[in-house]
DNA sequence: CTATATAAAGTGC
DNA sequence: GCACTTTATATAG
């Protein structure tokens, strides 16, 4: 697990098995980006996004420093809302977001979500309640969600 | 499973 | 800004 903070906060989370493909991916979206050992800061954000991969599920109450379309922050935030253990479908999301019939632009903003567990993009499934992709991979979706239904 | 309808983001100009 | 392509969908057959 590699996180990434700014001065306002947590601006990446990414999930992989190497520190070299993690550290690849970082600096393809942040040009600028350093790698420095977890400070105190930092240790206490990735405490909280292992609590959260480890099925605890709670809300980290982290500051996130969130990037992107005003459509991509409003889905966002509405994802942290799902209670653990529980799923939603795109369909749901993109009502709530009055876009009734714009599932497929939630999913597309759930894919560009930059901080893979604390927003919980893993509860989102199909309206047919099967799973449909994960930006990190279809196994780890389906470890996190086994983790909190157990949970729960 | 395949085909179609559909909405929004990404890309190139 | 505009047209075209792509997509972690939904629905009908």
């Amino acid at each position: 697990v590699l996180v990434a903070t700014s001065d306002r906060g947590v601006v990446a989370v990414l999930l992989g098995d190497a520190d070299a493909a993690l550290r690849a991916e970082l600096v393809a979206r942040f040009a600028r980006a350093d790698c420095m050992p977890a400070a105190a800061p930092l240790r206490r954000a990735m405490a909280a996004v292992v609590r959260c991969v480890d099925g605890q599920g709670r809300d980290p109450g982290l500051p996130l420093d969130l990037r992107g379309t005003a459509f991509q922050q409003r889905l966002w935030a509405l994802l942290g809302t799902i209670p653990a253990g529980t799923t939603v479908s795109y369909q749901d999301l993109a009502t709530r977001l009055s876009m009734p019939a714009g599932a497929r632009a939630v999913a597309a903003a759930c894919a560009a979500n930059p901080v893979a567990v604390l927003v919980p993009c893993h509860r989102v499934v199909r309206a047919d309640g099967g799973l449909a992709g994960y930006r990190w991979g279809l196994d780890r979706k389906r470890a996190l969600l086994a983790r909190e239904r157990g949970q729960g």
